[in-house]
DNA sequence: TCCGTTCTACGAAATTTTTCGTTGTTAATA
DNA sequence: TATTAACAACGAAAAATTTCGTAGAACGGA
C-alpha cells in the first residue's frame, strides 16, 4: 500500500467534494469549490490542482471519455484517520481520547449522534476483555 | 474577542512546544523545533516564524529582557477546538461524532482512556435534559 | 464545413510559507 | 577595554501552494 501524501487544505476540501459526489468532472468541483470557499473559482485553477493531485496520487480518474471523471483514491474513512491522527500527533501530542473530547466540546453535539458514540466506546471495551 | 488567526503546520507544532515550555526563548523552540521535525532548522528561521506568529497574534512575548520570551495567545484547548472545528467542517461536513470516532479507531486508546471519554459523554447526555 | 463552446495541458505569475545570511546591538569575559 | 558569544531585526532567497491565461484538440449545432 503506498503512503498517503500529504494534502494541502484546499485539496482536502477538493476530497470532500469527490467522496460526497464522486466520480466528479472539473466542472462540477469549480462550481462546489467556489461556493465552499464563498469565492468564483476559475476553471483552469480547479483543473491545475486536481492534476497536481492526480501525479500525488491523491485521485484517480476515468480518461476513457473526454471530460475525465475524478475519484478520490483513499475511502474516506482512511484519510480522515490519517488526517487526524496526525493532527493527534502535532497538537494533541498523541492523546486521542483528548482529541476526541475536544471535538465533541467545539460544537453542540445532538444527543443521538452522542449515543451513538458512546454505543462504538462500549464496543470498543467490550472487545478488550 | 480577536479571531484566532490560521495556523500554519509549523506554527502548530511551535504552538505544541509553547504549550508544553512556556514561556520559551526562541534558543529553546529552535532545538524542540529540530527534534519533532527529525532535521535541524536554524536559529533564525525559528526566529522569523514567531515574529511572524507575534504579528500574526498567536504569541505573545515579553519584552522586558534582551532574551525574549514567547507564550501562547491563546490556551490550547480553546485552539485545539478551533482548529477541530475547522478540519471537522471542510473534510467531515461538520459530523463532529464522526470525527471524533474516527479519532478514536485511528489508533488503539487505553480503555482507561475510553472510561474517561465516555463518562464525559454521560455528563453531556444528563446535561440534555 | 464553419463557428462557438468545452475540454485538457501547459507555463508562468502571484501568493504564501519556510529558510537563512547579514547586520548591529548588548552582554559576558578574558 | 578588546574580543567573543548570544540576541533581535531585517531582507531576501527558496520552496510550496494557488491562481489563471493561452493554446490546441474535440465536439455540437447552424
Amino acid at each position: 500500500m503506498a503512503e498517503i501524501p500529504r494534502a494541502t487544505d484546499t485539496e482536502l476540501s477538493i476530497l470532500k467534494i469527490l467522496w460526497d459526489n464522486q466520480p466528479c468532472t472539473v466542472r462540477f468541483v469549480t462550481g462546489e469549490l467556489s461556493r465552499l470557499k464563498g469565492e468564483e473559482v476559475k476553471y483552469t485553477t480547479a483543473l491545475k490542482l486536481m492534476q497536481l493531485m492526480h501525479e500525488k496520487g491523491l485521485v484517480t480518474r476515468d480518461e476513457s471519455e473526454r471530460t475525465h471523471l475524478y475519484s478520490a483514491s483513499h475511502t474516506r474513512d482512511k484519510m480522515q484517520r490519517h488526517v487526524l491522527s496526525q493532527l493527534a500527533a502535532k497538537i494533541f501530542g498523541g492523546a486521542t481520547a483528548d482529541l476526541a473530547m475536544q471535538a465533541l466540546s467545539a460544537k453542540k453535539v445532538e444527543p443521538e449522534e452522542l449515543r451513538r458514540l458512546k454505543a462504538y466506546i462500549d464496543k470498543q471495551l467490550e472487545a478488550e476483555d
